[in-house]
RNA sequence: GCUGGAGUGGCUCAGUCGGUAGAGCAGCUGAUUCGUAAUCAGCAGGUCGUCGGUUCAAGUCCGAUCUCCAGCUCCA
């Protein structure tokens, strides 16, 4: 790497080095403005910089804008930023106006240096690094994007904080640039482009239940039947459990102690009832319902189940976050022995899936939580084989440390939104616990019985939260197999409404999802709509086109592609479309 | 659930200091038959999220509540 490229923002390191002055600088300006405020912590993030602040007002877009103002003063004054270590007592003297920091001081173990960074008539109890000066930082450059709460080292029993976020580059274009990013971004908001498109919608009526509307259910049953078919492919068979089952499963399968507070229940002739939440319960049901041999496994069974979870209001959001939705759920039943052939048999399985979509993903190993059931030999093994099984598939992954189901641990796929926030979809879990409590078992080749392993897996997630996360993926504009109309057909005049039937009639024959637009608008009107709903193709037909026999193509994307005969496009198109179909 | 912000026709939004609602798009009707991103005209559509309060008078002020948005927490 060239010595000049350490000090811009290519260098991951000075990057975060220079938000991570940008957040001191915005604390300076605040504690200027308003003395009495209390500072909690202040760090770079992936973009950008927070400080978290106690204050007994709530800052407002005006606040803000005295904040920016100040810390562009700050950086003129070109303030000298020098680090000094204290003794544990020295800091805690310097520091005894700010709790928090002072509950830092106390948290920091015995023999740690002690560091502060001080610029000008501000210093702040900080790790480092830092810039060399508020010089360094482009005053015109940086913004403040919102404000926001949070709590006190991330516990809801703490404080409520409030949470500043800005940005900042070494040039001002760059910052326009991104903040441009930000606003084509949202424009690709699902939640907006579902009611564009008809998808779907919510309503008070069911906050977190979402509506599909034709179009939007189009897609999930596409989906769906892509589903059907590569989990065919993979060996999986189907099956659907009850939605509605009794109290003592859930109690035996655990869910009733450590899942009571998300889940619905009911009564049901004076006996307690729960709404599914998971779909496990009833797959074990199904497994104990006959005696199984080791010549069997694994067994993969899978289930498109709707599950319904009591999410807190404040989670909500979109088809991302919702309180009921449709698990691509499976279960799969095996030997120990047979674990990691398997674990790699579905990371296999969801590599195919996601590429046919081409999204990428970030997969994290989520180990043993707090609250967890079963012994920790086993825990450690299962946790070993998931990390083998992505590592022998030449994957890397992070560890999410104690993030894993009561359980077992698990591998989370995440995808990301059009702005950057990412959201789990597929999840593979080892599970040594439901197996035991539901006394599982098959006979193995020494004719005993044995315990089998298993594991929940899902791919699309929720089927809900995968639509969001394509319709974001796609701005909306679905590849022809997956697109909820293929094709609009329309006529330039009603001269050629015979001919413009004809055409839509052999589309909608061969099984291509066709509309017309028969009203009596300009052609370039009846574009217009079928481009702003993202259609695939569009078929302009006029009387040149009734003489000769042939269509107009248009595409959403390329525009006109001339003329060719209606045999010529179903090729085409049907060839476009089945590549999904194996 | 917590902190802050917001709810006005199907959608996007305007509505000043409190004086009983306005536009564009969509819809409907009519005219227009016009070749690749918006033809023209007319009509219709809202007890301003809901409940309560202050006031001669509330979309506007106050309180409660519901929903949404951003974030935190939690999670597929």
């Amino acid at each position: 790497m060239a010595e000049n490229n350490l000090y811009t923002f290519e260098n991951e390191e000075y990057k975060k080095t220079y938000w991570h002055t940008c957040s001191h600088i915005m604390a300076q300006a605040i504690k200027r403005l308003w003395p009495e405020v209390k500072l909690a912590i202040g760090p770079a993030i992936d973009n950008g910089w927070y400080y978290d602040i106690l204050a007994d007002f709530a800052f407002t877009p005006e606040h803000m804008e005295k904040i920016e103002a100040e810390m562009k003063k700050i950086c003129k004054e070109k303030l000298k930023i020098e680090r000094f270590e204290l003794s544990r007592d020295e800091a805690l003297e310097l520091m005894k106006d700010e709790p928090f920091k002072v509950e830092l001081i106390n948290d920091l173990p015995e023999g740690e240096h002690i560091s502060f960074y001080k610029q000008g008539e501000f210093t702040d109890l900080c790790a480092g690094p830092h810039l060399d000066s508020t010089g360094r930082v482009k005053g015109n450059a940086l913004k403040l994007l919102s404000c926001n709460s949070s709590y006190w080292r991330g516990d809801s029993n703490r404080e409520t904080l409030q949470r500043i976020y800005g940005i900042a580059f070494p040039k001002k274009d760059e910052l326009d640039e991104y903040i441009q990013k930000i606003e084509e971004a949202k424009k690709r908001d699902h939640r907006r482009l579902g009611k564009e498109l008809g998808l779907y919608l919510l309503m008070d009526e069911g906050p977190g239940f979402p509506f599909f509307l034709p179009k939007g259910m189009v897609l999930k049953n596409t989906l769906i039947d892509f589903w059907r078919k590569i989990h065919k492919k993979y060996g999986y068979v189907e099956i659907s459990t009850p939605i509605i089952l009794n109290r003592k499963l859930w109690e035996r399968s655990g869910h009733w102690d450590h899942y009571k507070q998300n889940m619905y229940t009911t009564v049901i002739d004076d006996e307690d009832y729960a709404i599914k939440p998971m779909n496990c319960p009833g797959g074990m049901l199904v497994y104990a319902s006959e005696p199984h041999s080791y010549r069997d496994l694994p067994m993969r069974v899978g289930e498109l189940g709707i599950v319904h979870r009591h999410e807190l209001s404040g989670a909500l959001h979109g088809l991302f976050r919702v309180r009921c939705f449709t698990q691509d759920d499976a279960h799969i039943f095996m030997t120990w022995d047979q674990m990691k052939d398997e674990i790699k048999n579905v990371v296999k399985l969801f590599d195919e899936v996601y590429s046919v979509f081409g999204l990428t993903y970030k997969i994290e190993v989520s180990t043993m939580p707090e609250d967890h059931m079963g012994d920790e030999k086993d825990w450690d093994f299962a946790t070993e084989t998931l990390k083998e099984a992505v590592t022998e598939m030449g994957k890397d992954y992070e560890i999410n440390e104690g993030d894993g189901a009561f359980y077992g641990p698990k591998l989370d796929f995440h995808l990301s939104d059009s702005l950057g926030r990412t959201w789990q979809c597929g999840t593979i879990q080892l599970d040594m616990q439901l197996p035991e409590r539901f006394e599982l078992e098959y006979t193995g080749a020494d004719g005993e019985k044995h315990r089998p392993v298993m594991i929940h897996r899902v791919v699309l997630g929720s089927i809900e939260r995968f639509i969001g996360v394509i319709t974001e993926h796609f701005a909306g504009a679905f590849p022809t197999w997956l697109a909820p109309v293929q094709v609009s057909v329309m006529p330039i005049t009603d001269r050629v409404k015979d001919y413009t039937d004809e055409i839509y009639q052999k589309l909608f024959d061969a099984g291509i999802r066709v509309e017309k637009d028969y009203r009596s608008e300009k052609i370039g009107y009846k574009i217009r709509q079928a481009q702003l709903q993202k259609i695939p193709y569009m078929l302009v037909i006029g009387d040149k086109e009734a003489a000769e026999g042939t269509i107009s193509v248009r595409t959403r994307a390329g525009g006109d592609e001339g003329a060719m005969s209606l045999d010529e496009f179903m090729a085409k198109i049907k060839n476009e479309i089945d590549t999904y179909a194996f």
